[in-house]
RNA sequence: UCCUCCUUAGCUCAGCCGGUUAGAGCACCUGACUGUUAAUCAGGGGGUCCUUGGUUCAAGUCCAAGAGGAGGAGCCA
């Protein structure tokens, strides 16, 4: 097929030459001799302008490629002599592959509201913003594959559907193939789950951590990168029901090790991205937030902060708007860390990222490794400016009986986790990981400001459309 | 789930202390214009003022309930 795109022929040497390109029109313009028409592809954020004479081009065509319309056109490429762009295609044929009613079509030549474009959810990945957010969502996640791969990582596959409702990190999507207006009873009139597909109950992952582990403890160095979800009722710009989450597990590695990892990973990222991504960067930057490619420069640049849970309540108890009675929710140790004392370390006290490690261990959860001082695990939470936590993570406790003696504490189900516990009776090992919220990643790489707007088609509380 | 705010044309919004025929910009349609850059200029069409109930001589405007949306909080990634 002799087609080009967009970013093949802006970006290429050589002119003059017959090419044939297919895509959707932004912007018609023109008067009674010539149209204008900015085609796009989706191969890069930049439009093709196709000139068209209208001696060339009936009437009845050029009314009918309006805004929208899907066109394929033959010309040749030729030297702009307008001034907004360097080449232009000359148009010898085309063709109408889909018409777009100038009337009904919802998206105009001009700026929608995040809010709306989310009502529109099929139709805005052809707006300029998806286009650049969702290429360099893209670019990340090849990133994520490219990075763990040069290390030596093996790509591993946990279970989206779980018999364990042990994993601890929320509320879970239930899996069932039973009839809820009929289901089997058991004689004291509950669900029969032994009769269901699994012949258990089950439900949706909420995380691959676990199962990340056990992958660990034979492959060495892991990682998953697959969907995950919580059924919790957030309402916020920075949660969904359904979202990817990246989860290496590593054997032999400390909590240093893992942070040292936390941090590198991050940092090659957010690189890649500014190498990949400039154009549409570029554009966002513009359209949204003028600091953004600052920021992520400063990322790449800088060391991350890191300071112990104890440090950071010290510093806490000495701010200005402690002292001054500002912050809405008590600062002691033992309580966890609020949104706003997060939002104080990073944005006021360090100005860069933090890392916050050696969290008392009553506010988390039961795997992780237990510190000599019988108060505190070896946790670590990454918090980054605006979205706050993008990374939690942990050595883990690999030890048999201090983890059995937690999970007994919890009350955690033991039966369900016998595979969990029997890693540690079989050749245990030092080991840690951590979990990075993908969508947090693409809201801070892109600089929006709603989870919504960095997936295609989110899932929040009362909305499963599209 | 809690708190606050919002809902008027296809989109973004104005609409005063309740008052007579509800406005603007953009989009759309028609016309003008020899290369435009969200083209420009002139004219035109376009309304369940979110829904239901209430107060009032009179409700887009006031009150109540409901629906939807946003921001913040909690939970977390």
């Amino acid at each position: 097929m002799n087609l080009y795109s967009v970013k093949q022929l802006l970006y290429q040497e050589g002119q003059s030459q017959s090419v044939h390109i297919k895509g959707w029109v932004r912007t018609k313009r023109g008067n009674k001799f010539v149209n204008f028409l900015a085609l796009n592809d989706g191969s890069c954020i930049k439009n093709i302008q196709i000139v068209a004479d209208t001696d060339k081009f009936s009437e009845e065509l050029m009314n009918r490629i309006n805004t929208g319309a899907c066109i394929a056109v033959q010309g040749s490429l030729v030297s702009s002599q307008g001034k907004g762009q360097s080449v232009e295609i000359h148009a010898k044929d085309i063709v109408i592959l889909g018409e777009a009613d100038a009337e009904a079509y919802p998206l105009q030549k001009k700026k929608h509201t995040l809010e709306f474009l989310r009502e529109i959810a099929h139709l805005r990945p052809r707006t300029n913003t998806f286009g650049a957010v969702l290429r360099i969502r893209h670019t990340l996640a090849f990133a994520i594959h490219e990075y763990f791969n040069n290390k030596g990582f093996f790509y591993l596959h946990t279970p989206l559907i779980t018999g364990s409702d042990a994993e601890g990190a929320g509320q879970m999507f239930r899996v069932t193939t039973l009839d809820p207006k009929n289901p089997p009873l058991t004689p004291e009139g509950n669900v029969d789950y032994s009769k269901d597909f699994f012949g258990k109950a089950t439900n949706l992952t909420v995380s691959g951590q676990l199962e990340g582990e056990l992958g660990a403890m034979g492959l060495g160095l892991v990682y998953t990168f697959g969907p995950t979800f919580r059924a919790e009722n957030s309402n916020t710009s920075r949660h969904l029901a359904e979202f990817w989450m990246i989860e290496p597990e590593m054997a032999f590695y400390d909590i240093n090790d893992n942070m040292d990892l936390a941090e590198d990973f991050i940092k090659y990222l957010v690189s890649q991205a500014l190498l990949k991504c400039s154009d549409d960067l570029q554009f966002l930057s513009e359209t949204y937030d003028p600091e953004l490619i600052n920021r992520l420069k400063n990322v790449v640049e800088t060391s991350f902060a890191r300071v112990s849970y104890t440090e950071a309540v010290e510093i806490l108890l000495q701010s200005q708007p402690y002292r001054k009675g500002k912050f809405e929710y008590p600062v002691s140790w033992g309580t966890d860390l609020q949104s706003e004392h997060e939002r104080y370390l990073v944005e006021k006290h360090f100005q860069k990222p933090v890392i916050v490690n050696n969290y008392p261990k009553d506010i988390k959860a039961f795997y992780m490794r237990q510190n000599e001082d019988g108060k505190t695990v070896a946790a670590m939470d990454v918090l980054f400016p605006q979205i706050g936590e993008i990374i939690g993570g942990s050595q883990r406790e690999e030890r048999y009986d201090k983890l059995l003696t937690r999970i007994k504490e919890m009350n955690i189900p033991e039966h369900e986790l016998w595979w969990y516990l029997e890693t540690r009776q079989y050749g245990t090992c030092p080991h840690a990981g951590f979990g990075l919220g993908f969508e947090r990643l693409v809201l801070f790489v892109t600089g929006m400001g709603n989870i919504r707007d960095v997936i295609p088609f989110p899932r929040t509380p009362q909305n499963a459309d599209f």
